[in-house]
DNA sequence: CGAGCAATCTTGCCAGTGACAAGTTTCGAC
DNA sequence: GTCGAAACTTGTCACTGGCAAGATTGCTCG
């Protein structure tokens, strides 16, 4: 798979990314060690810092990565907003370490261009879906207050569903779950 | 005030729970070192780990400290389900370090006894409101589905908000915003 | 082809942290 | 007043993040 012989790794940046990932899912992101890290990838402790400067650095770039992957993922979900929302709940179980780390902005440098662009770039997608909602009770929805609702509802479940906060009764499919519960504001 | 002379501190469990809401609410619940809190109080680094046991047990304290107030919080808001749900937010706003690690199950024990009690009277008390939601379109509503929207809302309507995920225009008074987008699911 | 330069990675170090062990001081019950 | 238990201290260890300085390698340009 990875070579990783020789003094030079090859593609050490991304492998740490990857490790990162493992190990937040793990643990979550206030245990990442970049020592741990760096034993993973089979380098000197102090290898991360070159490719990321510390740990905010690499968390950063993790935030990036999750937005992009997150405006993609909400861009493939389909056009009405239930079927964002669901996505928006899968990523979230997905990709659980980067949706909580994308959202925990004093663990990164959440003012990095990156990472603003990538951010601007998910909220557009989910912004265009909202605009897919039909107006309530046949007059004229509020899209400003509607994408305030859905982005709650839609969020809000993700982060109870993470900390285990829901009550057994909810099930084990999160699409499923998500669905029932988002269908209750678009319905 | 405290004070805290002698070689026994008088209240020192209370002072390290106080302390600890206070560099919580700076740096957040990773950034927390029991040596800093022991500084604080003027204590030795180790008097800490006396009440407490270890950081995770600090930590178990005040989410059950937390959870006690959200039930009491929530308890005072009146009957209805967008009282409830304006006080919800408000509590995530002013006791933000018990909010950030009531919901962050990996940072303490959680299945500890008086965690799950505390718990429980809090999840009580918002399933009452819930009770008072009007059906909607003059039908039956779902409890079960209702309670979950609601809930859902609210906590990820908080957590956008303290992430500061939320655009600027939303403002900067939480109640009113909180009501202003609550009311989208209630109404 | 090869010389030098920059990127990559290493070793070594320092201060800070959490946890544990063992000792000291004080409180309170009897 | 004594004595046991609770509260707190000192000392230590492994681990972490970050910095500095050095070693190795790939790449570019002549």
């Amino acid at each position: 798979m990875t070579p990783t012989r020789g003094y030079h790794h090859g593609d050490l940046r991304r492998a740490l990314l990857d490790t990162a990932v493992e190990a937040i899912s793990e643990s979550g992101p206030a245990a990442l060690s970049l020592r741990d890290l760096a034993r993973r990838a089979g380098v000197s402790h102090a290898a991360p810092a070159h490719h990321f400067g510390d740990k905010a650095g690499l968390l950063t770039a993790l935030a990036v990565q999750g937005f992009d992957l997150l405006a993609e993922t909400l861009g493939q979900a389909g056009d009405d907003l239930l079927a964002a929302g669901v996505a928006y709940v899968d990523f979230a179980v997905r990709h659980r370490a980067h949706f909580e780390v994308m959202f925990r902005p004093e663990l990164y440098r959440a003012q990095d261009p990156q990472v603003r662009a990538a951010s601007d770039r998910a909220g557009n997608v989910l912004r265009d879906r909202v605009a897919g909602l039909p107006a309530r009770d046949g007059g004229a929805g509020e899209p400003g207050r509607d994408a305030l609702a859905a982005w709650s509802i839609v969020h809000g479940f993700a982060t109870l569903w993470l900390a285990g906060a829901l009550p057994p009764r909810v099930g084990d499919d999160p699409r499923e779950a998500a669905r029932y519960v988002i269908s209750r504001l678009v319905e």
